[in-house]
DNA sequence: TCTGGGGTCCTAGGACCC
DNA sequence: TCTGGGGTCCTAGGACCC
């Protein structure tokens, strides 16, 4: 059996952790930039508010209700997840992190009795250890786990679903499941099935393979499968190296400056290779995204990529490439709106094939790496860009987004504890 | 006026090979 | 006038996830 935890309303749950008063008053966290919304307690999800909805829509209803809402903030959020995994790893080692809220455990190996007790047990104590309420999801797939642990955050208790010893159960709640709540069934998908009638997750368990494969291909067949507790998709902790790297952002205010376009990239570009040699891997091909208003009221993007004949993860190197890039799509009577970098084809930095060609001699490579390492370690410790690129103009701050409703770093920066006692 | 920032997998179609 | 059959690799775009 797989089981699922998965945080509810995380980053909400996360603004209250230091904040009691905030315990029982609709919460809501913003995207970055403060654009829409992406997280919402329960007082907001009954004030009708919707995941993903802009801002500017719901302003009136949030603070007619006096709704309380932030920015989002991601130190606080990734060291609550780092601590609620430390809880989650004491129960079993095989954890498989699916999301920052959210991970598998495979019980197989453990000696439960009781599952429903053991779940409930699990969440008093997350509860009880970080103040962070998960619900519980068991099921013999991945697929029927996600929505036993749906199923168990409406109902507040362990969800067990499993068709081989309980059927009864089973088709009581897949029945109650909208087929759009199913994973892998999304706005795109949810229309061509009530169309022919199949509402219910139950419904579509239900129907052919040859149909289901017809709708959604061979992800069809997995869904179909998984349904019906057979696995499709086995439980993994082994972690997969990633195969693309992205760093983007959308700006505060439209920027038509060509100098403030190549800061704001050539910090994207820093951030990736940051990133990259963080799980040391390099790059052979990276672009430039540009998104923009043209003069005639359109909205579009744009992107060009270009390629390196030895994988890289070199600051200077993919900052230079990312400015040619963009020099090469500024187009001046655009407004910007949005800009970021991406690669493809990641490969293990110590598995390198290197270019006969080169331009730059092996030992200048090795000697850029261990620059590298000595700009990342005062960065990590002093803070990221405390050492930058001179390609990022410091002044030019008007491509950062807003955040003006951020609540303090409370667990990662001695800085910003929190305060329990002023001293007068 | 104001709409995030990461990722994954699958498929179809084009270019190319023999 | 007639124009095969079997592959591979790559890319763009779509759909989905949190």
């Amino acid at each position: 059996m797989i089981a699922l935890v998965d945080c509810n309303n995380f980053f909400a749950s996360c603004e209250r952790l230091f904040r009691p008063d905030l315990q029982d008053v609709p919460v809501l966290v913003l995207s970055n930039n403060d654009g829409c919304v992406v997280a919402r307690s329960n007082e907001v999800k009954a004030l009708g508010i919707p995941m993903g909805v802009p801002y500017f829509k719901v302003r009136d209803i949030v603070e007619q209700h006096h709704v309380r809402c932030f920015s989002s903030n991601f130190a606080l959020y990734s060291d609550m997840s780092q601590r609620i995994l430390g809880v989650l790893q004491r129960h079993s080692p095989n954890l498989e992190v699916y999301s920052i809220d959210e991970a598998f455990m495979e019980l197989s190996q453990l000696p439960i009795q009781d599952f429903q007790g053991w779940g409930d047990e699990l969440r008093r104590e997350v509860q009880t250890d970080i103040g962070m309420p998960v619900s519980v999801g068991i099921a013999p797939t991945k697929t029927l786990a996600k929505l036993a642990s749906s199923y168990a955050k409406k109902h507040n208790q362990t969800c067990v679903l499993d068709p081989q010893h309980n059927l009864k159960e089973y088709e009581k709640i897949l029945s109650k499941t909208p087929v759009g709540h199913i994973w892998g069934v999304g706005w795109r998908s949810t229309p061509k099935f009530t169309r022919v009638g199949v509402r219910t997750a139950l419904q579509l368990a239900r129907t052919s393979e040859s149909w289901l494969h017809s709708q959604l291909g061979i992800t069809g067949n997995r869904m179909l499968n998984e349904l019906n507790g057979e696995v499709a998709y086995p439980f993994s902790d082994l972690k997969e190296p990633q195969k693309s790297i992205m760093a983007s952002r959308s700006f505060g205010h439209t920027v038509k400056n060509l100098h403030e376009l190549e800061s704001a990239v050539a910090s994207f570009a820093s951030q990736a290779a940051f990133r990259l040699r963080g799980f040391e891997q390099t790059i052979s091909s990276f672009g430039a995204y540009l998104r923009f208003r043209t003069p005639d009221g359109e909205t579009k993007g744009q992107s060009a990529v270009s390629h390196f004949a030895t994988p890289t993860n070199n600051t200077p190197e993919l900052v230079q490439a990312a400015l040619k890039l963009v020099q090469q799509l500024y187009d001046p009577t655009y407004g910007y709106k949005k800009a970021g970098v991406f690669g493809h084809h990641l490969q293990s930095a110590n598995i390198c094939q290197v270019d006969l060609f080169d331009a730059l001699p092996p030992q200048l490579r090795s000697k850029q790496k261990l620059f590298m390492q000595a700009v990342d370690s005062i960065n990590n410790r002093y803070g990221s860009e405390t050492i930058h690129t001179a390609a990022i103009d410091p002044n030019t701050r008007k491509w950062h987004g807003k955040k003006q409703r951020m609540s303090p770093a409370y667990t990662t920066d001695w800085s910003q504890l929190p305060l329990v006692h002023k001293a007068s």
